[in-house]
DNA sequence: CAACTGTACTAATAAGACTAATACGGTTAT
DNA sequence: ATAACCGTATTAGTCTTATTAGTACAGTTG
C-alpha cells in the first residue's frame, strides 16, 4: 500500500487519503470486501495522526466507497454505488464546470470524448467487464 | 452583477469569486475588454473587505481571465487562452479522475459524450461561433 | 486638486486541519 | 478469559489560512 502524500499541500491529508483510496476502489486495485488496513497501522506507516486517518474512513464510509465494523476492520464496499444519486448530481455539476473551462482554453469537443474514451479504458473498462 | 455567495461555504470567498468570474468570462457574458467592478465598489456591494476581492482578481491575472491597469480598472482578458498549457494539463487530470468516478457511479461512456454536447453549447457553443 | 482606480503592507480575528492523549466497546485467537 | 487486535469518541492544544481592518502608496481622469 503506498501513499504519496504531500503534506505541505492545501489540500487537507484526510481529502488526499479519501481520493487515493477512491481511486484505488474505483480502478478495482482493492477489491469487493478487501478489508483496508487499520487506522493504527496506517497511522504508523504514513507517521501521521490516527484520527486522521478515522476523518478519511468516516468520510469513505458515508460516500459509500467502504464499511466498517468495529472489532474487525473496514473494508471496500463497490456495490449499490448506482443509488448514489445526489452524488452524481454534484459529480455531473463539476464535469460541466471543467469541460466549459477547458473548452475555452483551446481544447474541441472531440477532445474531450477522447478523454472519455481514456478514462472509460483505464478504469471500468478493461476490469470491470472481465 | 448578481453574486450568490455562500459565506459558510469550505470555499474560500476569494475562489468563489474567481470561479463566478470565470463562468462570466467562458460564457461571453462578461465581453472581451469590459471592465470589472472596481475592487472597492465590488467589496461594498457584497458586504466583504476589499482585500479579498484583490485576491479573487490577483488569482484571475494570474490564470489570464483579466487584466488589471493601476488607476484604470481590471478589465476581461479572453484572448490568448490556448497559450495556457500547464492550466488545461491540470484540468485534463481532474476531468479524467471526475469522469472515472462517474462512470463508477453508473454513467457510462454515452452519457459523458451528451455532457460534452451540452457543455459545448451551453459555452463557445452558441456564442464564440456567430 | 479631487476622486477614482489598483496595489502593498501589517496586525488581529476566526475557522479548520492536525496532533496528542485517553478511553470505550466489539472481535478473535490462544 | 485475557491479550491483542479492530473501530469509535472525546477533549485539548497547535498551526495554518481565510478574512477583516486600517493605512498607505502609485497611477489615471476630469
Amino acid at each position: 500500500m503506498i501513499f504519496d502524500l504531500d503534506l505541505r499541500s492545501r489540500d487537507p491529508i484526510y481529502q488526499q487519503l479519501v481520493d487515493k483510496f477512491k481511486e484505488l476502489i474505483i480502478s478495482n486495485i482493492l477489491k469487493q470486501d478487501e478489508q483496508l488496513p487499520s487506522v493504527r497501522v496506517l497511522a504508523q506507516q504514513l507517521t501521521i495522526n490516527p484520527n486522521t486517518i478515522q476523518k478519511a474512513y468516516r468520510e469513505l464510509e458515508s460516500q459509500g466507497y467502504i464499511y466498517s465494523v468495529k472489532g474487525k476492520g473496514s473494508f471496500v464496499d463497490a456495490t449499490a454505488q448506482v443509488e448514489n444519486r445526489a452524488a452524481l448530481k454534484e459529480i455531473e455539476g463539476e464535469l460541466m464546470k471543467l469541460m466549459k473551462e477547458a473548452m475555452f482554453l483551446g481544447l474541441d469537443k472531440s477532445d474531450l470524448k477522447k478523454l472519455v474514451d481514456q478514462a472509460k479504458e483505464e478504469s471500468g473498462g478493461g476490469i470491470a467487464n472481465d
